[in-house]
DNA sequence: ACAAAAGTGTTTTCAGTACACCCATGC
DNA sequence: GCATGGGTGTACTGAAAACACTTTTGT
């Protein structure tokens, strides 16, 4: 670290790439923007962009998820989780440039269509499942994405962030069964949820009309506990170890 | 991510930080070096440098490491284990110019006293809890270096890390009961851990007289599993929530 | 003999699971 | 009435916690 000097050392780009996830009729979708320009032209990748000289990266998500896709209401008004994953920098990674790129996980209760602005093509919400190959090393980052996020729940209040203002129980445990791809017991899910204190705090006499059938269900608000103890952990997958 | 050129955009400087941990007499202590330069001129800091133009981050922290402290035999022999914290990208962390830092944990068996070689006047083991304010935001570093490992010795099998090649379960409990700093107990320490598969193997017959006194214990080698399930999760601190 | 550390066994407790059941609403 | 989804009760099971106990070494 001695021998300092602005330009002794090659310069870097220093990017974000987004991995913007939400749940649309039960599914988990991703936000993915279409490019216009070699290399990868036409292929879907995920949002990002440079970080400016002003700037930490988690501002520089905060405004590109803003620029291309337009939900900036969003990000100021629901709390709108930024996670940082890790950071991408092999030599090589973008064809053109040395690029090393931040990147986030971003989890939006609702799905506003996005109207894509700034550089983006054309931005728009696409089923995880159902991304083909995406631009450099975006799968690699989008699948890293969607573990961390499944890990998080396990331990975290993250799954809130999916859900809007006041949910009921049944659409907090879509979430998980969602982004883990299981099914969960309704009774013990409730319980374990309630017992958690200041995982959610109910909303006095509230109540939704879910789908129009069924009973009314009540309606919560995130509390204000982060962590989860003891966690909430996944099933075991069949074909386990022990 | 239109209109690339390299010059067109503020060249950022990208660094990397070590939080190198291991264990001496019981305690966890810290790789530090003593900053020859202002600013910090004399402050304790974390070992660091730039990325090189053709390296990935985890390249340039395997070669710092090598470099600022002379331990490179140990990186390449005993699994030195690297892992990807954060990155740490705020404007002005840096004085004299913009660097974004990625930084990074290791965890090291044993403790070969290092010979500062490299860009650093003096490198050194430190006593976690006995360190001083660190330069630049490396005190923040290191907090979360702490908290990532202490929670992924929970559900990985992390603590072979702190450990050499062959060791005792006294020692790997050892390792737990350090770095969360809270006591276990023995017998159910050891079910814990030989229930849990590709955790540890026996070592065939080898036995090593603990510290001159009592039963020899058995050896062990690390196994093959990464994961921990179900995880080790850590006593409850006092004054919990729920 | 005693201390120190490894290793084994046993009881108790508690959280997670599975599943049966009741309630309120739309059709 | 019946289907659908919300909400409650309860018995069973398995793993973790607590602790008593044996074994093997050095002094």
């Amino acid at each position: 670290m001695q021998g300092y000097d602005k330009y002794a050392h090659e310069p870097f780009a220093v990017t974000v790439d987004l991995a913007v996830l939400t749940l649309r009729e039960g599914a988990l979708h991703v936000l993915l923007v279409e490019r216009g320009q070699e290399p990868y032209a036409g292929k879907w990748a995920l949002p990002g962009g440079f970080v400016r000289p002003d700037e930490s990266a988690e501002t520089a998500a905060r405004r590109e998820l803003a620029e291309e896709t337009g939900l900036d209401d969003v990000s100021a008004a629901s709390g709108l989780h930024l996670e940082q994953l890790r950071t991408y920098s092999d030599p090589g990674r973008d064809p053109r440039m040395r690029v090393v790129s931040v990147a986030f996980a971003a989890l939006l209760p609702d799905a506003p269509e996005p109207h894509g602005g700034g550089d983006a093509a054309e931005a728009r919400w696409l089923p995880y499942d159902d991304t083909g190959p995406l631009a450099f090393d975006h799968d690699r980052i989008l699948a890293d994405a969607h573990d961390r996020v499944g890990a998080k729940l396990e331990y975290t209040c993250l799954a809130t962030s999916f859900c809007p203002p006041e949910f009921t129980l049944g659409e907090l445990q879509q979430v998980y069964e969602t982004v883990w791809g299981t099914g969960l017991d309704r009774p013990n899910f409730r319980r374990k949820v309630l017992a958690t204190p200041g995982f959610v705090e109910p909303v006095p006499g509230a109540a939704r009309l879910t789908g129009g059938r069924g009973k009314p269900a009540a309606l919560y608000r995130a509390g204000t506990a982060t962590a989860l103890h003891p966690p909430l952990l996944r099933p075991p997958r069949e074909g386990r170890s022990a």
